[in-house]
DNA sequence: TTTACATTACTAATTAGATTAGCTAAGTTA
DNA sequence: TAACTTAGCTAATCTAATTAGTAATGTAAA
């Protein structure tokens, strides 16, 4: 038997299995190797119109949240989590592609409104079949209820996530010598 | 009534809702968000221990994985999914730093054994508590059976997450002009 | 109405993380 | 032994992203 006391890595029974964090280690590192390959497929789909991973991104928020005549720079490094001054020089780069439009905002003229020219949504239109059928592949053992279990599981776990990664915040300490 | 057909990021009937795919992007984004934060947090153990996100993700790689005597280089960059060279340029700063150790195989000369250093234990058993202070808000939102549930899926889904990056490869054409 | 402050976007310089290519040494196979 | 493969190392380079500083515009307070 063995006394000693195994440092873990979670302390709530509710993820322990025979007092072990052996699945939910596996469980992090499994998640990390699928948000991996989400990002494998973005790329792929990014080279398919000749831009980068992080341009795709953005290209898709734009998409996304252009309701109504265009997004401004900083809507979108906001919701990537990116500064102001990397939207700025990628969107320059997809401009300069044909693939956005820019232009100023009448009613604020500091802010610019972004949106996708019509080369830009038929390059998205290009490629979704083949994004469906791919993602068809990925999530291909999941069925409608396990979908609507991680759908439901996954939400609730963001605001809790971002509460963990504000503890981190106030101890700016080094451990160590 | 709209009897266009909107292009959908997945065909599966199972993984939309009143035939639109809605929900299921927001589990894609969702599933990154969270992605996000366990690097998040991954960066700020490592900056506990005076290390980089990456130099922890070795560190932790070559703790896991030393069943007797030690990892090679090669096995630690599959592992982690980069390049030799990396591991390589990284660990000689680990070494650097008295958290790892280095010797070459006796069995096979090529190769070279790492292994954890005493002040390499120490660091990591120092950060664990608070590892899984944060770990425990993290998941908060798991209980016995969701967990059970969420370890299930996201442990089936890898195999189909490798399956569908590899269905990039044999295009490497590019879609427009 | 100034004055002070905040916000938006842009530019330039720099950093961090990682890759590619080429090399050497060691092991394996024909 | 010759040809090939594997492991690790080094140097150069690339990409994604940040920080710091600036200019212009907008908002609120005195």
């Amino acid at each position: 038997m063995n006394n000693l006391v195994r440092p873990l890595t979670t302390d709530r029974s509710a993820l322990l299995v025979d007092e072990s964090d052996e699945q939910f280690r596996q469980l992090v590192y499994d998640l990390f190797t699928i948000a991996n390959h989400m990002q494998t497929v973005r790329e792929g789909m990014a080279n398919r119109i000749g831009v980068t991973g992080p341009q795709y991104s953005i290209l898709m928020a734009i998409a996304e949240m252009h309701d109504k005549g265009g997004v401004g720079v900083k809507s979108v490094a906001d919701h990537l989590h990116v500064t102001g001054a990397f939207v700025t020089s990628e969107t320059g780069k997809l401009i300069k592609q044909g693939l956005l439009q820019k232009r100023s905002d009448p009613r604020d003229r500091r802010r610019v409104l972004l949106t996708l020219t019509e080369k830009g949504q038929e390059a998205f239109d290009a490629i979704l079949p083949e994004l469906s059928r791919i993602n068809d592949v990925f999530f291909s053992s999941l069925d409608k209820t396990t979908f609507r279990q991680l759908s439901g599981t996954i939400e609730s776990m963001v605001p809790y996530a971002q509460a963990a990664t504000k503890l981190l915040d106030p101890a700016l300490g080094r451990v160590g010598k």
